[in-house]
DNA sequence: CTAGCGTCTATAGTAACTATAGGGTCAAGC
DNA sequence: GCTTGACCCTATAGTTACTATAGACGCTAG
């Protein structure tokens, strides 16, 4: 906790993100390996809380972790056009819609399910199961 | 492919399962252990048939993998009321609503980042990248 | 100087499979 | 009788994105 230099304890709590992660993220090449401290501990500054805080972001937002690294190593190129960043953005915006139709459909299925049971029979005649078990 | 009984390949074409897959049902207890023919494969009869298509068709629904566990138990238990497999349901819907609030939010949000971009720029200046870096 | 919290490494576990290696079985064709 | 090829067997490791655990060391306050 000295002026200049977080620990990775202070890194979680400015950011959300649980110890191990943070760790895990560094060994898999999406954080760079940390300064260490005479004691060994990680050290870090402002640039790596606002990088983590990019990979948060972006991860809350439904990106892939390797999505995140492509995004990440785009941004850190200055001359790269702004239009890849935008393609991965529609690429990953097609494939929410895609699972937001799928668990449409699953739910509309669900609820007709369900409203064919009036709760007081036994299994044996379950109009659930029965239609649980057509293809 | 005897009249009187399926190889598990039979089984996995008749259900669009992997044979893999199959075989780690059984593992983890979902499918019973199956009788072996005298070359030691796996011998099944309609009714495994059967409990497998219950499986993958409540795996396509949605549900996890514990869930149907106890989807099957209750489904072989003739005494039961069918107001617990009604419940199971209902909570999966649930389950099934709330995610697609979430991704239909993360939507919104990737298409109002997007809609900022002209595609011209370049990273150093990109509209994406700050959206994404925000808190 | 020791209690307690934070940190370190390394390994294994989670869900629901999938992939691979290294073998055995079985029916058909020559 | 033998080979070819499709099928089956077991066992182990890989996938995603972490989380959990064990056992050891650092740091600071009382």
């Amino acid at each position: 906790m000295r002026d200049d230099g977080y620990q990775i304890g202070d890194l979680a709590r400015h950011t959300g993100t649980k110890v191990v992660t943070i760790r895990y993220y560094e060994k898999i090449g999406l954080l760079p390996e940390a300064g260490r401290s005479a004691g060994n501990y990680r050290v870090y500054g402002q640039a790596e809380l606002d990088r983590l805080r990019f990979i948060r972001r972006c991860r809350a937002l439904g990106f892939s972790l390797d999505q995140v690294k492509e995004l990440v190593a785009l941004s850190s190129d200055e001359e790269r056009p702004c239009a890849e960043v935008d393609a991965l953005t529609r690429e990953h915006l097609d494939e929410i819609e895609r699972k937001i139709a799928d668990l449409k459909s699953l739910a509309d299925q669900l609820r007709r399910i369900s409203a064919s049971c009036d709760g007081a029979t036994h299994i044996s005649n379950c109009r659930i199961i029965e239609a649980l078990s057509e293809a």
